[in-house]
DNA sequence: AAACGTTTTTACCAATTGGTAAATGGTTTA
DNA sequence: TAAACCATTTACCAATTGGTAAAAACGTTT
């Protein structure tokens, strides 16, 4: 819960009360391996903050495939916000990549710190940002290199991740296959 | 000057007096082709609303070329505004890729508008926002396709400025060298 | 019309990646 | 322990893309 306030103390200046009281409507959860946190084509319902574990939101492709667009992991907001705040179907899955602990916000209990907490919606629209910016920078620079260059690049910016992650799901985040990938991994070492 | 007043309207309601007020702060100047509106390791000090003509946002790689990330094009706002707010050095250069007409403020006409308008605050988070919402949009599905694909989704994007642009920049906007794109396209028609 | 610089196309071969299939390794379940 | 299941590795060949170089097309200036 620490984790949580300290997150938020980064985004504006909130007395003990007022983190006490948004702690006070996170719900603790355990989200199993492999289990979707949010489903492309429903409305996201919830707001997380993963204390512990790995995300990755994925989309498909025209081929049908579920791609890997990103990882979330440890301390960070996760949630499809556009989507939550305009109550629209989103475009992506969140998926547990491992079991993950998380603090979950149902829409109610955003509202009820919307509407007790002055100047928290600025704060959740910095959070936000904060999302956005972090998504286009994890996402950005891969398609002018090969696919050897993107896994290292992957590797400095996710070091702890890397075995922990199935094989595949980091192959169609480098937008190849899991074979090429297992093969640049061995040429590699 | 009225496709901003319209931009800025739909993130939110002000007065004529307002809208005028913003329009006096604007100043159009023209940016030939080819020229850079801000630089990478530059503060930015400029906002620009483009009225005619495209942008395209572009960055240094590992091997020091300059890589297109996305273009911008008619009645959008074009400015890193992250870096523009923090006064820090950009990351990515924003460059006229054909002769632009553009509505400039400075950052003293921002915060006067700033000064001037209650919730203007809020409206330039919203248009920040959307601003990176598209970035990711404009962007995010390339790196699971193959070039030939990730060529017809680009047409399918932009199809106003497939002819507006020089091969280079589409070529390294697909990651992928203007050879290759130039057989691609052969190959397609 | 000629000369120039720039952009785009083409060609060739090398390197990278994809597709299909099978083998290996590890974990869970009966 | 064996069987079943899943993830990962390897192998083979086909398809795609890169690198280098040259030719062609285009636009601008003289």
């Amino acid at each position: 819960m620490e984790a949580l306030t300290n997150y938020i103390l980064k985004f504006g200046n909130l007395s003990k009360e007022q983190t006490d009281f948004i702690a006070s409507k996170a719900t603790s959860i355990t989200l199993p391996k492999g289990e979707y946190f949010s489903e492309a084509g429903k409305i996201p319902r919830q707001v997380a903050f993963i204390i512990d574990g790995i995300f990755r939101l994925t989309f498909y492709n025209n081929k049908g495939e579920e791609i890997t667009n990103y990882f979330i992991h440890g301390n960070q907001l996760a949630v499809d916000y556009e989507n939550f705040e305009a109550r629209l179907p989103s475009a992506d899955n969140l998926q547990a990549v491992t079991d993950c602990e998380l603090l979950v916000f149902s829409r109610k209990d955003w509202d009820d710190i919307l509407n007790s907490i002055a100047g928290w919606d600025k704060i959740a629209d910095r959070m936000y940002r904060k999302c956005l910016i972090e998504t286009i920078e994890k996402r950005s620079p891969l398609v002018s290199e090969d696919a050897t260059t993107r896994y290292l690049s992957f590797m400095e910016k996710f070091p702890a991740l890397a075995n922990r992650i199935p094989l595949s799901y980091i192959a169609s985040y480098l937008g190849i296959t899991q074979q090429s990938f297992s093969r640049i991994r061995r040429n590699i070492q």
